[in-house]
DNA sequence: TCTGCCTGCGCAAACGTTTGCACAGCTTTC
DNA sequence: GAAAGCTGTGCAAACGTTTGCGCAGGCAGA
């Protein structure tokens, strides 16, 4: 039994509804009750229930986020970048991760939509437009990396993946194999798009047995080097679904005493941290993870204040060529065209 | 306006009492009306308000849990180890980070009491036994790696830094330095007066200039090599106080082009994942995370249940020997023991 | 002096639940 | 056949706030 706004009105003589204009910088409240109130309030230790208030008022300062996997840190990035707008609006956050388990999400919105939350950001959703009919129930929704949700904001999967395409190319690569993500959502799809759309620029066949799955963390890219090393005709370089994978892949290759990037060149996604720390760093493709949890936060809380003009936004990856990559060994020289058949 | 337990009341002709029982599974109330009443919430999207229940009841199904940093993946891990005791308990988590800064500890704590939350687990805490008269405020709190603190569960670190500084002593380094947390709370006293202990016990002098101050982050680390490597008389070994800050040590003596581990050891503490997967793999003195979590969270369910005999806990740290730590170049064969000169 | 406005406060309803109590109708027990 | 118990439901209070409305007293303007 916390103390409560009664407990400091009767103290003070007063009626309750003046010790929360009091409380609340009522302007017609004289300045004197109101000092008398707030030493009272202090001394006495009331701390405020949010539950009372936000059942009265129908609304609450906190909106939920979910995220795919907080095990990768790309997903704790985006979190402190959506916390910083969130504190200036003077609102918190009640994040929890699905781990990419689209039950786990479902029932995730549930609990954010019995907390009476203000609004939801969903990054890495399963579910996708599954959140069209659901956010008729009145309580916004903003999704990261969706591009078929009205509104979201997302980084171009595609030209990142073509940029990373071009860049081992332009290195002389011609075998190139592309460790993906095993639940086929937009965001993969468009990966692999970015891969078969550059191959085919250049003239080179796209060989399946190249594509081999990974999950998104660091134990799917060491499976997926076992893969590739079993193949007749390996590749000599490597594009990966994001770092987590990318380290997973270059430690294998290291366990089994290859040398990166002179016997492979291996390149990630997102560019964490960790990226730039590993050894060797990584080359990648940098997601403008500040810019994408900024703005995702930005458009729901336009959303909440109920504007009408919101359109989804699309941001630019880039590449950030580090020690991870280099120029192919053997072929060196011939550089992209012509259809250049396996060694 | 969400639809309510009135909406419902009305359609099916009872109170909203009755609907209220129908939906909690309450015994007295007819199957057939539960049935019918239950088909008609799920029909018209009911979903109940956790902020009403919450008043009604002045209890909550939520726990808050403020970690130190979750850029960290160290906090990250254990509130993985955490939500998995919520959940099966049919809580749900409130986290947040406060980033190390004692201020938005006690703001985060002051929100954690404003939603009337269960219970607290703090870990990381800078304010330590400040929680001792918060905590008269009847929310239970624990602590994580807080000894002073009487509802704690803590890894002995201590006997951790012992471990690590006898590995290193054992590989005969004796010119062994120390890169250390800024913030002074007491894990990091530990560590040192571990190092300390062990160099004493090995009749190894104290050198204050390697005890260099890191944040526990990799740049910590990066900028605690700069200082060591201006040193007229470098280490052979260095004990970090946690995995980020090895990172950055082994991450600058790479850039610096030394090989590790055989220009220098260096072992960590924590045993993050990523510690395995590093290049080379860390050799660390890993923290139990999973059962600190779980513990933390059982030891708080117990002490929500109103139970009286508890007790804090202590777990013990383990060495986890990898590829970072070297037997040491020159003098080699002289193991322990004796005063030995550094060179 | 009367009218009207402003100031400072209280009353009471409302938010959406839960739950103790009451009670009507039925069934069982002796 | 009366007493006692059981079953299913409704009433109303309660949780801790906020806020529209009302009102008393003071003050200014005419």
């Amino acid at each position: 039994m916390p103390i409560s706004i009664k407990d400091i009105a009767q103290k003070a003589n007063v009626s309750p509804s003046t010790v929360s204009r009091a409380l609340n910088d009522h302007p017609r409240i004289s300045t004197e009750t109101k000092k008398q109130i707030q030493g009272l309030a202090r001394s006495m230790g009331y701390v405020p229930s949010q539950t009372a208030r936000n059942l009265v008022t129908q609304q609450s300062a906190t909106i939920g986020v979910a995220v795919a996997d907080y095990l990768d840190p790309f997903y704790v990035s985006l979190l402190v970048s959506i916390e910083d707008v969130a504190l200036a609006n003077n609102f918190d956050l009640f994040v929890s991760s699905f781990y990419r388990d689209h039950q786990r999400e479902k029932k995730l919105f549930d609990t954010f939509y019995e907390k009476r939350l203000a609004g939801i950001i969903v990054a890495g959703s399963l579910i996708d437009v599954g959140y069209l009919p659901q956010s008729k129930r009145l309580i916004p929704v903003v999704l990261v990396n969706c591009v078929s949700y009205p509104f979201s904001v997302s980084v171009d999967k595609l030209a990142g993946a073509k940029i990373a395409m071009n860049h081992l190319i332009d290195l002389g690569h011609h075998r190139i194999a592309y460790v993906s993500q095993d639940i086929p959502f937009n965001t993969e799809f468009l990966r692999l798009e970015g891969y078969r759309a550059v191959l085919s620029e250049h003239g080179i066949p796209v060989d399946d047995a190249l594509i081999v799955p990974g999950n998104g963390s660091v134990m799917g890219g060491i499976q997926a080097v076992d893969r590739l090393l079993d193949l007749d005709n390996p590749p000599t370089a490597i594009f990966c679904f994001n770092d987590m994978t990318a380290i997973g892949v270059i430690h294998t290759l290291h366990q089994c005493g290859y040398d990166i990037p002179n016997d492979f060149s291996v390149i990630g996604f997102d560019d964490l941290e960790i990226a730039a720390y590993y050894h060797p760093p990584l080359t990648t493709i940098r997601q403008p993870i500040y810019n994408l949890g900024h703005r995702s936060a930005s458009m729901l809380f336009e959303l909440i204040q109920g504007q009408e003009d919101i359109q989804s936004e699309t941001l630019e990856p880039a590449l950030i060529v580090r020690g991870s990559t280099a120029r192919a060994q053997d072929q060196s020289t011939k550089k992209g065209g012509g259809a250049i058949e396996n060694v």
